[in-house]
DNA sequence: AATCGTAATGCACACGTGTTCAAACGGCAC
DNA sequence: GTGCCGTTTGAACACGTGTGCATTACGATT
């Protein structure tokens, strides 16, 4: 019916219908103002045209976008492509949509695509595994955008966030190797500084206490949070005069690479050693043997993180800090220890031990409605 | 300075520099028709205010958003974000910024979210792997926005796309199999009815034809195109009183799924059964053993997209179809066949044999700059 | 019958930027 | 001095929508 090139207008509908553009931007917008029969009308008119009101113009009138921006480091990273597909659900369940910018862990073009959303005048922004701490104070002085960090890697209290409770997570996972029997239970960190992973250094060192096993320094090395990184580390300890039984990692991508370095030297995981990751990446399901591993919500984190946007952005205060807690998640990497030279420590229950177990199961899961 | 709550307009920087808003327009978007000197004062009021010019308003008046949208089915599959990653990637280039929805294989959703694209005025379109085929003509028709199909499961006269040659990929990947020695040799299919499946089906047999195979259709099984589909369609095949001693897969998670199947009953690859998959999913690489499959050149083909797209809305045209060609990666589940019953057909090189050799090699990789 | 209240509609302005056109200014050639 | 041209600037309008305010129409109330 147009003669198309340029979009239909809302004048264009007003035209047709005889009656002025307020009275079809309301009738579209169904107030009640509006004669029920003439509203019917229009609407019957804009559908025929295929009339869309433009998002653009109505964005310039009531300064609101509908529209919130995401950054992450790589959204080919399969636990940040879980964590946006959460946030893009709640968004679009919330008539809101979403921009999406990698900014390949470079500080700079992480600061340039947030510009870039402030330029197009989103409603609120996320930010995933953040490494820019300090900056978003000033950042966020400039501009008056709400914003939602998620497992950001730098304590921040400029603002909200959602993360992970790392060391409990941690004292959990390494408590199963506890429990199991292990005694030689190693450590691979992350070697740039994440909180996160002191965090889970820390939830290590707690449960190694817990159990009385003296904390050897020699069983923590540190990969690059890579398979890579993972193998290497693995090495490492292997090399050592007397290897551990068990390896806590501080992420999947870690534990895997560390998997096939304990195949290389010719050991069978869990026979000859235990192995637990961090993150429950769908990979995980899929390696031999099947890893056991302490699952992230991530998708929930993704909805939770924009759950507590839409808060900030309606002016409703939330809390600063939301926190989710893991949930080990137990598969075939991990077993009790073989009987070897040190018998002393059997699998056999150890009765009179401290009776302080701790709580790590899957209740206060991220799944607020 | 600014006492905040809403953003600085380009009015209020005019005011502080004494000039008109004309002016201040012009001098931010390098006009050459201001006074360098003004022009450097403007800037530079600008940027102590920490001004940054409206995209929603340029949008209104030049009727161009610097916008597109991405539709895929789930950004949790590894496949759609590298493509997605990509599109990103040559969008922000060009600066592009990227707007992402999930559709869920919902074709409902999908139509949903094209008109939320629409309402925003985006640029341009990118559909990935869309199962809806013949709603692009009138959607099409509709509105006037540039798309780009990627790896369209439905042949579409509509619009341009970026696909894989399935076709000589996959008969490449069975040719593999044949020269290794294998006789007896599998598909494992999608059930869906996708081109991409039939379109590798074909690969499939015609590798058989020409290395004189006869075709026996009870060596083709169809799965889901996930891991579960494929564990039991390998089931099915290994059930049968002759099993295969090779299965070329329609995916890489199908075979994983086969893979686990194999395992199951005891047997090994690539010893028993050698496995080929198809997309070279980062997955592929930590199964054990490390799959033997097709690449796609994913975030080739997601940059390649974006650059069809960016020719489409600059008014050049683009050829309708861009394909780009897979590529073997051969690792460690592919082997020749275990000498077994029927000893005919040794691994000997056949040296009498058809010479009619393809040509299939990372030749026309999509790098396009 | 006059007044009032209510429903329905239109007018006019605002949102922030880009762009055309006219105007002001200064320098130069005649 | 006058006319012309180039440079620089401002005024005005456009983009498409939302909304406060005034206006009209009409039925109900006094």
């Amino acid at each position: 019916m147009r003669n198309a090139n340029k979009p239909a207008s809302i004048k264009d509908i007003a035209r047709i219908a005889r009656v002025s553009h307020s009275t079809v931007s309301r009738a579209l917008r169904e107030s009640p103002l509006v004669n029920p029969e003439t509203a019917e009308k229009i609407r019957r008119i804009a559908a025929e045209n295929g009339f869309r009101t433009s998002a653009i113009a109505r964005s310039l009138a009531t300064s609101r976008t509908s529209t919130i921006g995401v950054v992450v480091t790589s959204i080919a990273d399969p636990f940040v492509a879980e964590v946006v597909s959460g946030i893009e659900s709640e968004a679009i369940a919330h008539n809101y949509s979403v921009f999406l910018a990698n900014c390949n862990a470079d500080p700079g073009r992480e600061l340039k695509v947030v510009h870039s959303f402030e330029d197009r005048r989103v409603d609120g922004i996320v930010v995933t595994a953040s490494r820019v701490g300090a900056l978003y104070g000033s950042l966020l002085e400039q501009m008056q955008i709400p914003i939602v960090l998620l497992n950001n890697q730098h304590p921040s209290h400029f603002a909200h966030s959602v993360l992970i409770e790392n060391f409990e997570a941690s004292r959990g996972a390494v408590n199963l190797l506890v429990e199991l029997g292990h005694r030689r239970i190693a450590y691979i960190g992350d070697r740039f500084g994440y909180s996160s992973d002191s965090e889970r250094f820390s939830g290590y060192r707690s449960a190694l206490d817990e159990a009385d096993i003296p904390f050897q320094p020699d069983l923590v090395v540190h990969g690059d949070g890579k398979a890579e990184g993972g193998s290497e580390a693995m090495e490492r300890l292997l090399a050592a005069p007397e290897r551990p039984t068990a390896v806590f990692c501080y992420n999947d991508m870690t534990a895997i690479g560390g998997l096939k370095a304990i195949r290389a030297h010719g050991l069978k995981v869990p026979d000859d050693i235990s192995l637990v990751g961090f993150d429950d990446l769908p990979l995980a399901l899929y390696v031999d043997p099947p890893l056991t591993t302490v699952r992230q919500p991530k998708f929930d984190m993704g909805r939770l993180a924009m759950q507590v946007l839409l808060k900030l952005i309606a002016g409703v205060d939330a809390e600063q800090d939301v926190k989710v807690t893991g949930k080990l998640i137990v598969r075939q990497s991990t077993a009790p220890p073989k009987e070897k030279t040190e018998c002393n420590y059997s699998y056999a229950p150890k009765t009179g031990r401290k009776r302080k177990r701790m709580a790590f199961s899957s209740s206060r899961s991220a799944t607020a409605n």
